[in-house]
DNA sequence: ACTTAACTGTTCAACTGTTTAATCATTAAC
DNA sequence: GTTAATGATTAAACAGTTGAACAGTTAAGT
């Protein structure tokens, strides 16, 4: 491969990665609906499939201060999806949990994702799209990597 | 294809993309500095690749109100990185370009961008590559396709 | 046991980014 | 020549973020 081809490509790359980022971000918002923001939308998924955590585990997995976490929690605890739970045995830690008003606005929202997503893979062939993700796996271990041999620096 | 199987891919995928552009989103932050934040860096890249452009083209582009980019090129206004000129024809039109100073940020910051996704992109095989890029630029297409075929709603 | 250090989470001030609605200046339409 | 429409801005309000300071709790060292 050339020194120019590998310049495009990864011109390519950058240009796609904005491109498809904001359109997608755009279209899902919109099945979430005014409800929620993205962010709170994130928020309810990770604590749906983790059940329960805290909020140093949030930041780490959304990558911002630990204050960012406790203003967010704040906001839906006061719209009543999020409740809070001190740990009996070490005091300090907080464990966030969903209230079923959070479990059943996070539902309804992933459906209508789940149906977009749906409908965008189906216009692929099979073998295209498994082998898309594939590569995608592939790109999201080698950015944890990246991130993890920043950590060592 | 069964019901489960597709289940599974689109949980897949949401996932992936999720923690995909986290990730990206936070490396490529540290490529640009403290000068930039990831919004500025991609206003600059516009710009710079349009030559110039207008308020309403880059509100359609990032897809917020206009005076979402008024506010964003105000603080880079500000910070001296663009420059505001108005249009001697239409003069409602007021046209936005690069400052060199501005010129000189983005490319420094692309610089580095660009060095870190050939080192991403080098982990993979190059006939990999070219096929996920195929499929991304398809995805792309079909979610600008989405976004007019709301717009006739 | 007491002091010190480390950890979990919160508060506060300052900032970026966003939307909504109102406004200004300019151009287009009739 | 008055009325639309257009391009851009302003102001208020809010979500999200950081950085620094802080409170409460637990762990470690001695």
């Amino acid at each position: 491969m050339t020194e120019k081809n590998i310049k495009e490509l990864v011109d390519k790359y950058i240009q796609l990665s904005f491109s498809v980022t904001k359109k997608a971000e755009s279209l899902i918002k919109e099945q979430i609906g005014s409800d929620l923001t993205s962010d709170q939308h994130y928020t309810l998924r990770y604590i749906y499939q983790a059940e329960s955590c805290n909020s140093s585990e949030l930041a780490e997995v959304f990558d911002v201060k630990k204050s960012a976490i406790t203003a967010i929690i704040n906001r839906m605890w006061e719209k009543g999806l999020i409740q809070r739970t001190r740990d009996e045995d070490d005091r300090r830690i907080v464990y966030l949990t969903l209230t079923d008003k959070g479990n059943e606005l996070y539902l309804k929202a992933e459906q209508r994702i789940h149906k977009l997503v749906e409908s965008l893979i189906s216009q692929f062939d099979q073998s295209e799209i498994s082998q898309f993700i594939e590569t995608y796996e592939k790109l999201n271990d080698i950015l944890i990597h990246s991130k993890d041999k920043q950590m060592e620096e």
